[in-house]
DNA sequence: ATAAGTTTGTATCAAAATGATGCAATTGAC
DNA sequence: GTCAATTGCATCATTTTGATACAAACTTAT
């Protein structure tokens, strides 16, 4: 299908999703010790959003988060929780949806159901940066990660979303384990906590975590790293299988 | 106007709401050293409910959820937070509800908008049991307390949303001060155990949830209360105003 | 009036968790 | 081998939390 017959098919599509309510995604991954997330942008209009979408009327609103992470990110069996629901009588404005339809020949009238008041339900992820392939959606053109502290202006009250998001990930790490699904299968304890001092934004002295990791006995050694460095490699880890 | 006008105009109502999003409220009261929560009951029925509503075009959801509350308890100025969205396919059947209206004489058909597919948004609001005058809604008769260890049987999925509140409520506790709102503007250190107590379901040593309280110095103390009986009376204390 | 029975406010000590520092061990570069 | 770097862990100090004890303040019974 050429890219316009796909937009045609989804504003088509209208009537198959349940009205005024979407959903975006707050997409983080860890790489070179900084917290990314992933965004969409719009070729013509240059703007930036989340992914996300709509909820069609056959699926759990946790299903189409779900379906919207797997299409932009081409993972599936991720970590993935809903933290908020964005409400507001006023979210923003549609432009950016018009324009681009626009540049693709849809020109949409005020009433059309794409420029409707939508609430919007907020899901974060947490996922391992190696394994996604940031892939474009209808609207936007580029999808890519973005280091949290440089997070460009966002369409809507995306922002306000990826401060929601980022303000849960940090309660939810002091007494959930949670960081992990951030790292690869295996990591060393430097990397963990450095992926624990990224997201609290914090220096955390290095004995103190490496025993406070153990005795939570849910770490399991994997085997010595050979990395090739010169010092004293360090163990790899990995998490232990609830069985 | 007579209870069927009154649900002649609700019906009529339909189009002013959001479609497919709804609000239901846990509403959280202390009494008795119980924790109650506020139910709405369906006299043809006998069945019981959250009470909820819809969100009008032109107010936020918080706005929805603000209102809802001031029309069940009379109470404005309150504790209220979101905390879930359910958004299920089948959060259950809506054979109460059309079993309501019918035994107004308004019988529903299938593609009535009240019987279609609805998400729920969650909130959990915390009031002073004393100032509460439990108010009936269109569809129910009666709106009363009920002990936390004894909900009845809801309907739709409203069982696991008191659930997810109690759940939320409890974490909450830990680490925001968020239960002074659940007694009224001045209490005792026992008063206030007792809520901790009833709420997290365990015991808390006097001696050492006094100090933790008193440390956080965010009480006041007000006067001695005589209270009559035969021992030390306790001092009274109230919220810092945080000026 | 005094003694008895309660509950409150707080002090005190023990135990556990956390913060801070030091040091031996292991590796590659030279 | 020596050096620099980093890891794993031990050890000590400090803070927080858990448990117990006891004097103070009040009513009731005698």
């Amino acid at each position: 299908m050429t890219p316009s017959q796909n937009i045609k098919t989804f504003l088509e599509a209208g009537p198959e999703y349940l009205p005024s309510v979407s959903v975006d995604c707050v997409i983080f991954g860890f790489h070179q010790r900084q917290l990314k997330v992933l965004l969409l942008e719009f070729k013509h209009t240059k703007a930036f959003s989340l992914p996300g979408g709509f909820v069609f009327k056959g699926e759990s609103t946790d299903e189409a988060a779900t379906r919207i992470l797997w299409e932009r990110t081409g993972v599936k069996d991720i970590y993935l929780e809903q933290f908020h629901t964005f409400g507001e009588q006023n979210r923003g404005n549609w432009d950016v949806h018009k324009a681009t339809m626009s540049s693709h020949g849809f020109d949409l009238e005020t009433e059309h159901w794409l420029l409707q008041r939508f609430i919007s339900i907020g899901y974060y992820a947490l996922v391992d940066f190696s394994k996604v392939k940031p892939t474009p959606d209808i609207f936007s053109d580029l999808g890519g990660w973005h280091d949290i502290h440089q997070i460009p202006a966002l369409i809507l009250d995306h922002n306000r979303i990826v401060e929601k998001a980022l303000t849960t990930l940090r309660l939810m790490l002091d007494h959930k384990l949670v960081g992990f699904n951030l790292l690869s299968e295996t990591f060393t304890m430097n990397e963990l906590q450095s992926l624990y001092e990224t997201i609290l934004d914090k220096k955390l002295l290095r004995a103190n975590f490496q025993r406070k990791m153990l005795s939570m006995e849910i770490l399991e050694r994997v085997e010595k790293k050979f990395s090739g460095k010169a010092h004293k490699p360090p163990y790899v880890y990995r998490i232990k299988k609830t069985t």
